[in-house]
DNA sequence: TATCAGTTTAGAATGATTCTAAACTATTGA
DNA sequence: TCAATAGTTTAGAATCATTCTAAACTGATA
């Protein structure tokens, strides 16, 4: 907890109530996807008070200060991952369930950004199905 | 033309002249990646009056009929894809800017599913920036 | 020609997200 | 200690892509 205290203080967020409240959520040590709704649905059942606006700051805050991922795959959520080390998700479209995938992918012939730009990050998205 | 008219009928898709308005700007042998706000402003452009609604009925009726993709990228909007060959993409987050990549990735290592499920695909999405 | 399934449409509804402006809180410096 | 100020939170309104609704339209078929 204390812990958490400092990392926002070290990435220049001031740790108020509801940041500290959303932040002990978020990093008890399990990995975690989740959307903005949802995280306001869980708190509200802890009976932890925040509104859904401060939600949207607060996590893309935490975004800005990578302390989350942002995940957009299917187009109508967007999916905030606190696993923020590279890695890839396996995804089931029917029941929008995202899953982090553990292990490393290594790929071969990837191709040639086109002039002027650079690879930034490669996103793999494994979908699954029944 | 003609051949588009028999496509859409193949489909068991009337070639309404809606559709075939559609389907004739698609199909013009250029890959396209469009939104339906985009399709929408071109086919005004030249004149062509389509409502909203139609557009949208019919861009997910050509996907589900496999004549085009939907590709979700960037969560707020859905780009429909007229390369329909499995294939994968560069993207320009700043410019929210959709490259086909046409040459083949190969990957080695890709994880196995949880139980129960089976790959469906495997999208790669390639960032880039400056 | 009447019927009917399929299609189109305008406009309303939805739902996630962002914006706004006012109230609140914390920090700083006198 | 206090005021000033910068940063934060909030409810509710606004936005924007998309979907829904219900009425009008179209065209093939009997």
């Amino acid at each position: 907890m204390e812990n958490i205290k400092e990392i926002l203080i070290s990435k220049s967020l001031r740790p108020t109530k509801q940041r500290m409240l959303i932040a002990n959520y978020l990093f008890d040590g399990r990995d975690k996807h989740i959307t903005a709704e949802g995280l306001h649905k869980k708190l509200k059942k802890l009976s932890l008070r925040v509104s859904l606006a401060t939600i949207y700051n607060t996590l893309h805050d935490f975004c800005e200060k990578e302390l989350l991922n942002k995940v957009s795959i299917n187009s109508d959520k967007i999916y905030f991952d606190t696993n923020t080390s590279h890695h890839h998700h396996f995804y089931v479209a029917k029941e929008q369930q995202l899953i982090d995938v553990s292990n490393e992918i290594k790929f071969k012939g990837l191709p040639k950004p086109p002039k002027g730009k650079k690879i930034d990050k490669v996103e793999i998205i494994i979908h699954l199905k029944k």
